[in-house]
Parts: structure tokens; C-alpha cells; sequence
DNA sequence: ACATTTCGATACACCGGTGTATCCGATACA
DNA sequence: TGTATCGGATACACCGGTGTATCGAAATGT
């Protein structure tokens, strides 16, 4: 209802100001992962980011605010990284498609969920801030259908990964790939926790280790 | 070195003072579970314990204190329930024992697993008490040390219900119940956990629908 | 019944974090 | 180059929680 060009609603968010705003978020990413949200001040933030609180108010109107976009962004991200997955698995698969005989083993599954297991559980910052937002979606319901729907969205994908390693040796197509991408999902987040609160500097390895130690164990048992 | 009986070092603990440490505990727990550890003030947990914070001061020396006296606690009743399911076995178990033919099918398992696992679920309150924790154990070291400990006790009892479950059909005893025992914990728990964010009035059913479909999903998959 | 000790309540000084109102430098625009 | 605007810094008033020092009442024992 104004001047000129008239396409954009907004200001168009100066390149400055989201410059900032970049560095004020993975500054709190950063310190939300390391302290939790109520310990985590405004100032802690801003400091990171060597700015100080008038910028973060300048910016942002809350933590929790702020707390939120991360959790969307970073979950986009994620999801990225494994639709990415999804796109290149014949890259990865014909190792496979052949190898073995209409059966595919659990020595063999196991490093294929793993692998993309791991390049999403990318570092220990990530899953701690992820454990953050699980403790604020349990108790606040509006968090709580928002994480439910990210999960879900990433147990979907992840799940189609899986039947498409299992169609790539002729095994019966998964009844529910879905359900079986959440449990193992959650069994690597298990072994990721463990491995971080055993400490040392291999916590990446570790949680491999233990999740493979589990997930054969597992196949093992319930297929005996 | 003093006078009389001289049985007791410290001065047993007058009844009163236990009555209150006991309130004052059962108050912070639920503040804890609900609105989480940093969130808690001392002044609410007093409070909800009908006291004033004088009160808490004169028994605990800080929140951390009692934080960690409740996860002791509240583990030591989780592990006695185990132990005490453990000795009860046959109680529950006899219902299988011929009804099955030396395999122990899934929708068998499922509901044998799930018994147990839900008894100590209790209820919404223990598991954030608990997720609070986990948080904690994965910060801190020391209390990471605990945690596992912790974990594993609970692990190592529940393995040798399954275990036991397993001998009672005479199927081979499990390579690695303990293993297994974690893998379905941490199952129930991702269940129990969605069904807390779900929300609704019926938290416990919902997640032991959703615990018995990813499990039954899980074996048919593999055991494919 | 009186003296003593124990335990929780009350009052206070203190601190860290919050949010807002104001200011000033840099950047964009003519 | 001058001017207007934008974005972040600074300063301030405020609040909630902390921990301690002190007090008074109830319990205990003789």
C-alpha cells in the first residue's frame, strides 16, 4: 500500500542484522548445549558472540524464542543431511547388492544404520541440545507436538533408508520401517548418551561401538 | 569416647528431623520433576512441604544435595521392585511354562517384558526426575559416573528376568541378557516418552501400546 | 515443673540476571 | 558531503533467589 517496488513486506533484514543474528545463534547453540537453557543467561550468550545483551535484545524478544528457532534449525539441517542419504544410497549400497544372498546379515546391516546414524549425531553439542528440548517438550505440550513432528519427519526418512536397504537385497519389504527406524534411532541415541557420560576424548567411536555391541546382540537374540 | 550406651556417633537423627527431611524430599521431588532442577527454587520446595526455606537449610546444605539424595532414592526403590519381581517369577511366569513349545513367541515376550518395565515406569513424574538427571549425568562426570552404575544395576536385574523368562520356555539362554535388557528399556522408555508428549490423561497405557508395537515390530522384522 | 537442647521461622544483606530507555557510531542514501 | 536511519552499546531501576545470623517455641530429660 506504499512506494516503488513494493515485493517485500518487511525490510528485507539488512545483511548486518542477520549477520548478527547468525553469530548470536550458534553462540547460544553453544552455550544452551552446555549449560542447559535455565542456566544459560542472556549475558553468557551475548558474551560468546562478543556482543553485548543490547544486541541479543535488539534481535530477540526471549531465550526460550530463540531456543525454538535453534531447535527448527538445527532439526532442518539434520533432516537435510539424511534426505542428502536417501538421494546417494546407490553410492553406498552396491558394496552390498550382491555380496550377499536374498538375506541381508547383521554384520551387514549394522554399518549401513550406523553410518547414517552417525553423520547426523554429527557431535556431543548436538545431543546435548537435543536432550534439552526433549526435557522442554515433555512438559510444555505446544514443544511438544512441534519435537513429535521433527522425530516423526526424521524416523520417516531414516525408515526409507532402511527398506531401501533392505529392497537392495531382495529382503521382504519392511511392514513398518517406520517403527523399526525409531527403535534403532533411539538404541544409537542410548549408546551416544553412555558414551558421553564415560567422558574420554572418542565419544563418536565409543557410541558406535556400543550401539553395534547392542544391535547385534539384539538380531542375535530375537532371531535365534 | 563420652558417656552411657555410646552405640551411636551421631545423635540418631530425632524422629522429627527425619519426618521433615522426608517431607521436605518428597516435596522436591515433585518440584524437580516438574519444573525441573535449575528451575526449582528452594523457596518452592519448601514451601510445597509446608515449611519455610530455614527449614531446608537447617537439613540440606544445598539443592545439588538433595537432588542427588533423591536419584539414590529413588533408584534404590526402583532396583528393590526389580529384585522383588525377580524372586516372583515363577508367580507370573507359570501361565507360559507348556503353553509354549520351547519358542517363545513375540506377542508372548511383549506383554512379559512390558509388566515389568511398567511397574517401575510408575508414573510421568519418575521419568522426568529421571531425564533431569540424564542431563546432569552427561555434564557432569561425577554424577555421569553414578548414573551408569546406576544404569547398569537396573540393566543386569532386569536382564536375569529375561533371562529367566527365556529359560522357562527353554529357549537358548541369552548370549547377553544385559544387553538385551538395555535395548528394551530404552525402547519403553523413547515409548514412554512420546506418550508423555502426546499428553492426554492415560500416559502409562499409551506408551505400553506404543512400547508393544515398536517391540513386535522390531522381532518381526528381523526374525523375517 | 524446670532447664536444656533441638529445630524450624523470621529478618536481612547481597548478588546475578532482567528488561528498558537512552545514547552514539556506522552505514545507506541523496 | 550532509543527513537520516539503523543497530548495537551503555546505564539504570528492579526483582527473585540465596545464604546467614538470630530468635522463639516445642520436645526431651530429670
Amino acid at each position: 500500500m506504499s512506494t516503488t517496488t513494493e515485493t517485500e513486506a518487511k525490510p528485507a533484514e539488512s545483511a548486518r542484522r542477520q549477520k548478527t543474528r547468525e553469530r548470536l545463534m550458534d553462540a547460544a547453540f553453544e552455550v544452551f548445549s552446555e549449560v542447559g537453557i535455565h542456566a544459560a543467561s542472556v549475558e553468557m550468550i551475548a558474551e560468546r558472540a562478543d556482543f553485548t545483551r543490547g544486541a541479543f535484545y535488539s534481535n530477540f524478544d526471549t531465550k526460550e524464542e530463540l531456543f525454538l528457532a535453534l531447535a527448527e534449525r538445527g532439526n532442518n539441517e539434520r533432516l537435510a543431511l539424511l534426505r542428502g542419504s536417501v538421494a546417494n544410497i546407490d553410492v553406498i549400497m552396491p558394496s552390498l547388492v550382491g555380496s550377499t544372498e536374498g538375506k541381508l546379515s547383521a554384520a551387514e546391516l549394522g554399518p549401513i544404520v550406523a553410518s547414517f546414524l552417525e553423520q547426523q549425531g554429527e557431535n556431543r553439542l548436538w545431543f546435548l541440545f537435543q536432550s534439552e528440548l526433549r526435557l522442554l517438550a515433555m512438559r510444555d505440550p505446544e514443544v511438544g507436538k512441534l519435537y513429535l513432528e521433527q522425530k516423526k519427519a526424521a524416523d520417516t526418512e531414516f525408515g526409507s533408508i532402511i527398506s531401501a536397504a533392505f529392497d537392495a537385497v531382495g529382503l521382504t519389504s519392511a511392514l513398518d520401517s517406520v517403527e523399526l527406524a525409531n527403535v534403532l534411532m533411539n538404541t544409537y541415541e542410548a549408546a551416544l548418551q553412555e558414551a558421553i557420560m564415560r567422558g574420554g576424548n572418542k565419544v563418536q567411536e565409543d557410541a558406535h561401538q556400543l550401539f553395534m555391541q547392542r544391535l547385534l546382540g539384539l538380531i542375535g537374540q530375537l532371531a535365534s
